[in-house]
DNA sequence: GCAATATACTAGGACATCCAAGGGTTTGGA
DNA sequence: TCCAAACCCTTGGATGTCCTAGTATATTGC
């Protein structure tokens, strides 16, 4: 990154799509590149807050599902499933936890297939001091206004829905 | 991935956050999140589409930079500056295009700094068909409504803006 | 003109994500 | 009952992104 550009390198984009022939489709491709780069800008800010607290963004999203979580625990099925992230990418989030003691491994009582992922007391307080620092930093001065804030909830929850990543609502 | 959840995951993070006093930032939260996991969705349909091409989305993006430049040719810092990634991806990127024969890089002229990267014949075809195939099976099923269309890309013009991305506009 | 600073690219390392494949456990139908 | 199919987790490989140097070339200031 670095300096800010003179103008908008998204709507050069488009303009370049009009040009081409391609007007019928140069909003959408503008709207979802401008997606993938505000995922980009998000995350360097989320990640620059938890780098003191030693967590990356996955694993943060690890510890504070596991913090809502009534018993505490979830089984690594689960947490791929409400992360929606491949299982592997769980493996690899509680690798580096576990070895952080932020997490433990725990065989399941009843299924020999699944291990459950439990919080530490460790883990339980960093997960709740890295949630006050997101609130406070990131959420907090996310530079949306609540319309529009309203406005990507319903907009992008209707996308997921129709993606099918979950049924009702 | 896999089976859709029966409930939003994301609108339940949001009601934790409630729950746990963190009202006032609970709705932003939930559009970040929603963000990011949108970018994920349609990260994942672009590179579908990209596969058969034996292309990738940063090494597409690079393609079709190059394929609009006037002279078919840009320095690689104005690639990184354009795409908005680091210098080290654009190397990256380029080292296996060029091991793909699809751009090739070349010395600037007058800056012994500089090295040139070009598309070569055969880029310039894929990036087209590559282009092709994205308009028609994603751009132009994004999902997005007109309004949502235009809505995002204001919205999400201005975060880039202050954020600071570009100065315009 | 020469040294100090700035710029451009590359190499190596840390992370995260996915896919493909493998080994262990459960389940369910023949 | 018993074996095949389904399921769960892990390992290994490929990609992409960033960061931190390191090397080479330009530019600037004295």
């Amino acid at each position: 990154m670095g300096t800010p550009l003179p103008r908008d390198p998204i709507a050069d984009a488009q303009r370049n799509w009009e040009r081409h022939g391609w007007g019928d489709v140069a909003a959408p491709m503008a709207a979802i590149t401008a997606i993938m780069r505000t995922q980009q800008i998000l995350l360097a800010r989320i990640e620059t807050v938890l780098k003191p607290f030693g967590l990356t963004f996955a694993r943060y999203e690890l510890l504070a599902l596991l913090s809502f979580a009534r018993s505490g625990a979830l089984p690594m099925n689960k947490a791929s499933a409400l992360l929606q992230v491949h299982p592997t990418s769980v493996t690899n989030a509680v690798d580096r936890l576990e070895k952080a003691a932020l997490v433990a491994r725990s065989p399941h009582p009843t299924d020999g297939r699944t291990t459950l992922i439990e919080l530490t007391a460790e883990g339980r307080t960093l997960a709740k001091k890295a949630t006050a620092a997101l609130n406070a930093e990131v959420f907090g001065k996310s530079g949306f206004g609540p319309d529009d804030v309203d406005h990507l909830i319903r907009v992008l929850g209707t996308f997921r829905r129709d993606a099918g990543d979950f049924t009702e609502e």
